[in-house]
DNA sequence: CCCAATATTCAGATTAGGTTCAGGGCAGAA
DNA sequence: TTCTGCCCTGAACCTAATCTGAATATTGGG
């Protein structure tokens, strides 16, 4: 997953962004509003964190260009104990969570969890896709109730798919999702690590579409066509 | 384990931060209601112990404030003998315990050991993890039913992975429960407490998920791969 | 049967984590 | 109080996991 941070306190920002990557999210930094909107408009994210006192466009107004452009990832506002009023415009501008500075980290990272469970359709932490099961808070995955040793991007990759499980993903998405910014996109780094994972948790559940992508499916589901 | 302490009387104060200190917890302490206040909502504490009668804001106020903002750790109230309302009132407010004053330190610990019990949902003082048993009433470990001699911080390094076993615990989160305030976060002391603890519990206890963190497991339930 | 797409393998680079050690501090003993 | 010994810390150095990109093999479609 692939999370926005526009923050303009350094200090925050830093700390925001070492403990989201921490817990395996790929990680964007942006300083002010105007880099914030630029970046929420042209790369995918899955969900954004957006201060709302911000240098050149706050944020509330980034907000409201994001979803008048029919931006829809999930967005969770930061803002000064007591802005009351700041929070309220937020809500109104289409913000889907807040959180009133100063925060405890770990309660951040629950709020995030919840934004992307919700904007993926699921109910859990926890994703099964037959007797494969993803469990995001503790980045863990299990087969058959074994537990499956991943490494970070191995699991970045299952995360992603099994949040979109039964949809084809084109390369492009994963390396889109699961890399921040700075990534050189020409290599088959994406096949290695189909290739890996799927020596981990069976070959059959990630399915090749030629031309298109993968598609993470469970194998004993019965397959029309 | 981390307390807050917030008690305006320095005596107490001090004996309460050493009393907690001898038995391993890392202690903050504040003087007053603001400061207290400041820190619970900035810190991630295990456990509070309130005093209600404070300079700037009273303990109530300041408890209410907290649990308006969703922070849900375990509050231990202090009353003074006989201000029956002032102790509901702090129920009300949220509060998970009381203990009027004059009291018994030993009192005050045990209703402190139950809270943090309680809230990592545990039923005993004692958690085990295989045949390794973690007392944190006697601050002592087991491994066989041999015990272990532990240093103070290797004690708390391994009571707080034992609280939360199965789960992997970021560097982060470590140091955020096992130090107070004043800590330098870079340096790799964490690692080195691993490594100590490792060589003292059996290397093959705490497994490392790189990029992530540490998890406490035992080591002979069913592992594929 | 040929071509393009995908898989696999591998080695070097990179980085996270582990180990060792010395200095300083603190607590308990005398 | 001073002395002693244990512990903690931080740095330097070492080790091993993991990532990457390229080279090579395989597969499926036409």
């Amino acid at each position: 997953m692939r999370i926005l941070v526009v923050e303009d306190d350094p200090d925050l920002s830093r700390q925001l962004k070492d403990a989201l990557k921490d817990v395996g999210y790929a990680v964007d930094v942006a300083g002010d509003g105007e880099e914030g909107h630029f970046l929420g408009d042209t790369e995918p994210y899955d969900a954004v964190i957006l201060d709302l006192g911000l240098p050149l466009i706050d944020g509330v107004s980034v907000l409201q260009k994001w979803r008048a452009d029919g931006k829809a990832f999930p967005v969770l506002i930061l803002t000064a104990r007591d802005q009351w009023s700041e929070k309220v415009a937020g809500f109104d501008a289409g913000a889907d969570d807040y959180l009133t500075k100063p925060f405890h980290t770990e309660e951040l990272m629950a709020r995030l969890r919840a934004l992307l469970r919700r904007a993926t359709g699921h109910t859990s932490d926890t994703i099964d896709i037959g007797d494969l099961s993803v469990d995001n808070r503790a980045a863990r995955a299990f087969v058959d109730g074994m537990s499956i040793k991943l490494t970070s991007h191995e699991f970045r990759l299952l995360s992603y798919m099994a949040s979109h499980k039964g949809r084809v993903i084109s390369r492009t998405e994963l390396v889109e999702h699961i890399y921040d910014q700075d990534f050189d996109r020409d290599s088959n780094t994406i096949e290695v690590f189909v290739g890996r994972l799927r020596r981990k948790i069976g070959t059959e559940r990630i399915e090749t579409v030629r031309g298109l992508g993968y598609r993470l499916t469970d194998p004993n589901e019965s397959k029309a066509q």
